[in-house]
DNA sequence: TTGATGAGATTAAACGATTAATCTTGAGAA
DNA sequence: TTCTCAAGATTAATCGTTTAATCTCATCAA
């Protein structure tokens, strides 16, 4: 590998010079870099990150640890937290939490231990990250007292309820996965707060509520409202097996408009995040944090859309 | 941070009886390890990554470039490298190739600014990766001269084909997403190859296959296997808006034992890739190719295993 | 002529870990 | 007593980059 040593002896200059040159900091003349650049470019010259970070002490890579990467989500946050790091020159290590607060907690040790300048954290749901000696930045929700940036959950809850109140639909039957998740409470409570007072709603959670639904459906409920795609997709599936038809029978909605929403049939009215605008805030923000200068709105929830599909409609 | 020079003068010895007690390596009393290691952990030392690589010339972090990490194949498979290279103490730079062969150079190239001490790669389909400066292995299939290991995309084939032949089936759409890929081409000539010669095979490729399928059904096929779950699932979706049921008129298989093949309804049967084996196989190459020894089974394939749910069965 | 000034380069130290070479000491043998 | 030997430690150099401090000139003003 060719270092700077090798471009100024090949120029019969000194290492610092070379330095200087490349980094545009010292006081070196045009026609120097000039030359430097040049013979870097033909040496094909790389940084060795070692070296600077040994001298720097920044490693310029950040951690980022999710809870489960078979979540279609979180993948799709973790590409675009890459692409945006790539753009600053900074590397991504993902790790991945696995489904408990300790493989959380031996994932950001490890990233510790690799080097990391600083921590991009899902959280596990009901849990907080440890106090860590580099900079952490929490993804999560605005209940968490400790987020740096996420979705507006409990706006994405509003929207979507109030679309299926609009419509006309008087019984409601919401479905989350685990009411220890922050963000599926922030979604459940978004959706209650919106719906007016003389709507019937009912709120279920985890397997229990998934088998009541076909009970519930024979109630009266005409809409379910679930916090995930993957719960609806659950959904979908037992009402197929039931013979009950999406959505002449009953409206169904997902939540983060994964790409099996939009190939299921019907397609699934769901709520999108913007991920590019949270990856590209929780880059800043972390940077910032690094950098010791006070960062960007710290704590703010970016809007979600509400995409409506095939899979709801005016009941009958 | 601490480093090794605290602990030293910590103790009153230098730093180079530090790492070699630390180490093993030197000559240091029992006594004096006892004593390091103790202090070591009480000051809670971490080797720092950077002093280490420099002096060392291996980083210990890999790169994974993979094709796609929205399709949910991939991310199992980052997520089981990582585990795998955990225990080795490595670290995983993953790094997503987003669907061309130019982004595929490209995050090679970041990976390498980064310092990776070597490759792992799952090539976007027709290409192969350019020649890098560190040791590359290949993850594709079996007609990929350069592959290093994968499972048996093939033998898969072969496998779903025979269950679909034994049970009775005389007329097969096989249908896969991309000639070009040679994974999916393998998968296609596992199945063609191993039907008796009585068997009727159509072949199609991509959106116009997925067109055709109505049309196919009305011909007389009575199963239609493809070479993804992803294509199974668009399948049923186009086959529930035609309102054939899966599988008393048509029998459907996927590829990949992906999450959503078991939420599905009927659940689907599919074929499954050993993901840890072939984890742990990639990991041990690559090591071994980094410290210079000969690797072990290049080129080798792990068997694939069928998974029969309820997307198949006798045709009527 | 002398001094001041500043552009443009160099020197040298530092970051943390590793390791070959060297030094110190005590024990045992002749 | 003197010599040998080895265990147990230290010394010093090295990896590549950065940067504060310093040096060398040429230029220009007084």
């Amino acid at each position: 590998m060719v270092s700077i040593k090798d471009i100024a002896s090949d120029l019969g200059i000194t290492a610092a010079t070379v330095s200087n040159a490349l980094s545009g900091k010292g006081r070196v003349s045009q026609d120097m870099v000039q030359r430097i650049r040049a013979r870097a470019d033909e040496l094909g010259y790389r940084p060795n990150l070692a070296g600077r970070a040994l001298r720097s002490g920044r490693t310029g890579i950040l951690g980022l640890v999710m809870p489960d990467l078979t979540n279609p989500l979180f993948p799709r946050i973790a590409q675009t937290i890459s692409n945006e790091a790539d753009a600053r020159q900074l590397g991504i290590l993902i790790a991945d939490s696995r489904g408990s607060a300790a493989e959380q907690s031996a994932a950001l040790r490890r990233l510790l231990n690799l080097g990391v300048d600083g921590l991009l954290v899902v959280p596990q749901k009901g849990t907080s990250p440890d106090p860590m000696p580099v900079p952490v930045a929490v993804i999560n929700t605005q209940s968490d007292p400790q987020n740096a940036v996420s979705a507006d959950h409990v706006g994405g809850g509003a929207l979507i309820a109030r679309h299926i109140a609009e419509i006309g639909h008087r019984h409601l039957l919401l479905l989350g996965g685990d009411p220890v998740s922050e963000v599926q409470s922030d979604r459940i409570k978004g959706m209650t707060s919106a719906l007016p007072a003389d709507i019937q709603v009912d709120v279920l959670w985890g397997a229990d509520g998934l088998a009541a639904v076909p009970e519930r459906i024979s109630q009266g409920v005409t809409a379910i409202l679930t916090t995930s795609d993957l719960i609806a997709l659950q959904v979908h599936s037992s009402l197929l097996r039931a013979q009950i038809p999406v959505p002449d029978r009953v409206s169904l909605t997902g939540f983060d408009n994964m790409s099996i929403s939009s190939i299921m049939h019907p397609r699934l009215t769901t709520v999108a995040q913007n991920v590019e605008d949270i990856a590209a805030r929780a880059i800043a923000i972390i940077t910032a944090m690094i950098a010791g200068t006070p960062p960007p709105h710290l704590g703010e929830v970016v809007p979600m859309r509400l995409v409506i599909r095939q899979s709801t409609a005016i009941p009958n």
